[in-house]
DNA sequence: ATGAAAGCGCTAACAT
DNA sequence: ATGTTAGCGCTTTCAT
């Protein structure tokens, strides 16, 4: 393995040139430069990533901090840490994933103090996050996806679900649709403050409002068995029922099941469109879902730009970057065909 | 940033002391231990991961080389990651998400010289990856998940395809089915030589005369429409089908759908096996799907713990692991009920 | 059982 | 534009 010393002594040149060549740093002549490539090409030179980082403070590493709870990644998660990693490596980063939990002080404690990673890109964000506190005490740079309580002085990239919801219900009424419901989370996660949940919430009941039309929300599970629950119970509270919107990707398809079962067709007897959906969950689906496609892999590359930039401007005020999902008309919205 | 030499002088002792009390490689009396250990808690010491991987010529990272293809991750891979991170951490080290194809030799080659990783876990074989030969070559330890042509010399954890077919058709036969179907991964990568797909195929035909039934392989892509045409395909060619596998979930999902069109009854009519499917995956379906689960995590922890156990006893032989998926039967299996 | 000291391979002042 | 050199914070011989 040769060392920048190797290089130096072959290029005819000081090690300190060599380490310039490499960061760019300070003017290096073209003719010394070429001489040092040609010598590190060579001699098959690569830094020292530990030496490297030990000199200049910096392992050119962020850490991903990611609760692993057990069950499976959702394929938002998964496209968000896709597109994280690439936008890293594209600026010459490492990412690193951390199993920690809003519960692993300790871990993150050890992790942040151990100056292996430059920066962190905090997922799962509760509203009162513990890592957030701790992160800010110990002044290491991060970005959060997803949004605390209070953002002040904090980096976010989230979902903009406002926009997202009302965007849904825009693509309903424009169908024809008056009278559509919302199938939010639990009622547990709403009750603990879950951000999505109410920001959902609240942007569902403005959006009936600008439009003019009527509309029930529904908490439920996020589970097939929750979706078949809440549209029934949706459509007892709202029989004119023609639209639903829904937020987690199993409910809706227990609501496909469901209303198949009683006999209804989507999208013709009821449309139905689902919220922050991949493509791959959406095309599961038959007819394949309508759904606002989530940005996983769009947040992810946002999060470290955002995080990166921090990093070499030092710069720690607050900043906000809300991205939309997307629209995707697929089987299971239509125009509703006329009662009676 | 308490260094450890100000933890040496706060405990009275040379630096040498401390850092064999953080490594333990020689023996140190109770009572200095004890001042030692004292000291880094007051002064909250955390050693230094950077200088340590100078000194130590370890990083204590290893790497995961993972394809982003750009399309999401499947539940499979996902439990992988999840599991090899989990076991890293609890051996002390860390994962690091490293998102390097088979053609990205550059970028491999530039990974494994930096010294940044002490090893890697390779997913995604194919049976000739280039990955391979080039991490041979650096002698850099790896493990991989899957198998290429020719395992000599390496070490390997993977799926135990042939155990698992043969446990599906088994629980088939059992049942009483008679005539199956096997539902492989498409013609393409049938022939370009894809390890699992050649390997279940010889497993299923294997299957089917040890335990004297008939059945038909039919190729298809992985997708729903790959499965609905599948389906129609097999039941074709074998018109007294009752029961069916199915390698990969989204077929699987088409497959229900088909049958469900046609009129015919899961699982009284046609049973569906779904293999290597993660139960995320196979709660969406209604019914919901008995599958073959993917032992994904297990396999990701096994890897983790093959390739640290290489690092420690500087071990290169060759190795395999083999897990198979496991049984889970749920709403899609049944006693075939009697034709005519 | 403990200490002294020589690196590990690089960066970044400080020189010229 | 280039060279000299003092660290970065730790591990690990070599002593005692």
């Amino acid at each position: 393995m040769a060392t920048m010393t190797d290089v130096a002594r072959r290029a005819g040149v000081s090690v300190s040139t060599v380490s310039y060549v490499l960061t760019g740093t300070r003017p290096i002549s073209d003719a010394t430069r070429d001489r040092v490539l040609a010598a590190m090409a060579e001699l098959d030179y690569q830094p020292n990533a530990m030496a490297r980082g030990l000199a200049s403070r910096r392992s050119n590493i962020i850490g991903l901090l990611l609760p692993l709870t057990g069950r499976a990644l959702g394929a938002t998660e998964t496209a968000f840490v896709t597109g994280a990693t690439e936008a890293a490596r594209e600026a010459g980063y490492h990412l690193m994933l951390c199993p920690v939990g809003t519960d692993d002080s300790d871990e993150l404690q050890t992790l942040a103090t151990q100056r292996l990673l430059d920066g962190f890109l905090v997922m799962e964000v509760q509203l009162s996050d513990r890592r957030v506190d701790l992160l800010r005490k110990l002044e290491s740079p991060f970005v959060l996806i997803g949004r605390t309580e209070d953002p002040t002085g904090l980096a976010c990239v989230d979902i903009d679900f406002d926009q997202t919801v009302d965007d849904a219900v825009a693509h309903l009424v424009q169908l024809g649709h008056e009278a559509v419901a919302y199938v939010n989370h639990s009622a547990a996660s709403l009750a603990s403050g879950y951000g999505p949940a109410k920001r959902t919430a609240a942007a569902f009941e403005a959006a009936l409002r600008r439009h003019r039309i009527t509309g029930v929300m529904v908490p439920t599970d996020d589970t097939a068995t929750g979706g078949r629950q809440a549209i029934r119970e949706a459509r007892e509270r709202c029989p004119r029922l023609t639209g639903v919107l829904v937020m987690n990707e199993n409910a809706a398809l227990g609501i496909l099941a469901e209303l198949r079962e009683a006999g209804l067709d989507v999208p013709w007897d009821i449309s139905v469109v689902s919220m922050v959906t991949s493509e791959v969950v959406a095309d599961l689906a038959s007819p394949a879902l309508t759904a606002m496609t989530s940005p996983g892999s769009a947040l992810g590359a946002a999060a470290t730009r955002v995080l990166l930039k921090r990093l070499a401007d030092g710069d720690g005020t607050t900043y906000e970057e809300l991205l939309p999902c997307v629209l995707e008309v697929r089987g299971t919205s239509a125009r509703p065909r006329k009662k009676k």
